[in-house]
DNA sequence: CCAACGCGTTGACCCAGATCAATGCCGACG
DNA sequence: CGTCGGCATTGATCTGGGTCAACGCGTTGG
């Protein structure tokens, strides 16, 4: 089930220290709390990642001896039951930052969706440098907060909400994914494919795939090609996502 | 639908300093990150506060000013729908901390279930807090950090779990609420209504009463009274519970 | 060039859990 | 000490979304 391999790359070391530097996901991070002054430091723990489609690169239940930082790609987040059911927590894109647990194993897997670069830190260095720079600590801790909200959402959807508003709630927030705050893009490619969506909104393959053709017969949406999304009536998919029809 | 109003309590501000040095939260709680030594800079902030059975005291979408510490009572968490359907996403008791947030707003509602006595602390006074003990910056961290896997695991349970399998997982918390880590209890009493379980497990009161008299009936628990459950066999309703029958 | 495969869509049917409807069971209160 | 009102239980029925099955359509590889 599992595609074994990730491909680590090894660092120049005379090029170390522009690793962090220009590294286009770092206005997105957590590691922005790191000033430029410093961002040597950072990029001489940082060991730049890839990983192919389908690479399971957090295995949950193995010691957790490493945070991650997204800097191109899309990430499934995963926990299975023991006879193969899956509940996708989330998804993860640049900046994201994965791997907080207080507990010393991961508590679920992710994997590569499309071609993933990420950048592994080791925990224990981690913590020698929260030491020195408090704002880090701060914002690992406003990152935290952040997931928590969106998870109390995604309890309210899984819970309650009809399958026509978890689709819709799901368009909408895909839309907000990299766009400007508070913007939203009318337009925009799914990496994840359709077991992907289901397995996120505790559906089935075959609902997700009948309600979206329903939301464009009924003229909310277009679909270009399968993994394309072009919303025609925001205001009325948002007032549907939040259950207000 | 919303009892109005909280009881605040007047503290004696010549027994301040005793607030929070024998506040018997303390031990499970944030405020241990706190010194002896400097508890009653802790106590000085600290405003403690009744709130009656369904009193609301954190209302989704207002500023969010304050803190809070559970010094003893059960509390839930939940968010609405325009129309009333309703998600509990967490209880709190003894020693739980709530009203993390990024957002300047709170993104859950929270009630007292039964007699409730917390500390309210001012969002501001605590930020001051936090620059001299950055021991409670970790703590809020792994705060955080463990709420954010217990949402993941019930994203779990409301994604792909079976009505019987919620049942069975809930109860397994609630027997390990209060009890000395690791271990459980095997009588105890549920504070919350069969509503409250409910909107928790993402089912209907009804559903949760039949499921409950057919784990009954099938030799799992005991159901004493209708606010107390006996585990009859815990390594069965465990199985259960993580999806191994 | 086309067979085979993986993914998505669509249709027919089914079922776990929702809904609707009594009924039972206290505890509060006159 | 009865009756009233709010929970909980139980039964009958319904339905949203699951399951099973067929098919279409790119893409890959022989």
């Amino acid at each position: 089930m599992y595609a074994p391999s990730t491909r680590p790359v090894v660092i120049d070391p005379h090029g170390s220290a522009n690793t962090c530097a220009n590294c286009d996901a770092r206005a997105h991070s957590v590691c922005n709390a790191v000033p430029d002054s410093d961002i040597a430091r950072l990029a001489a723990i940082a060991v730049v990642t890839h990983a192919e489609p389908g690479t399971t690169f957090i295995q949950e239940g193995d010691p957790a001896t490493h945070f991650f930082n997204i800097s191109a790609g899309t990430v499934r987040m995963y926990k299975l039951l023991p006879d193969g059911r899956r509940q996708i927590t989330g998804f993860s894109g640049v900046g994201h930052f994965l791997g907080l647990a207080v507990s010393d194993t991961y508590a679920f897997s992710a994997e590569a969706i499309d071609h993933v670069r990420f950048c592994k830190f080791s925990r224990a260095r981690v913590r020698t440098l929260l030491d020195d720079y408090p704002a880090m600590e701060k914002r690992l801790l406003a990152v935290a907060s952040t997931e928590l909200v969106a998870a109390q959402d995604q309890m309210l959807l899984l819970g309650r909400k009809t399958a026509r508003e978890r689709l819709a709630s799901f368009l909408m927030l895909q839309s907000r994914q990299g766009a400007m705050c508070q913007s939203f893009r009318h337009r925009f490619a799914l990496p994840m494919s359709r077991s992907d969506i289901a397995d996120y909104l505790g559906l089935t393959i075959e609902t997700v795939s009948r309600t979206l053709t329903k939301l464009r017969s009924d003229g909310f949406i277009e679909i270009p090609s399968a993994t394309e999304i072009a919303i025609r009536a925001p205001a009325a998919l948002e007032s549907l996502a939040t259950g207000m029809a």
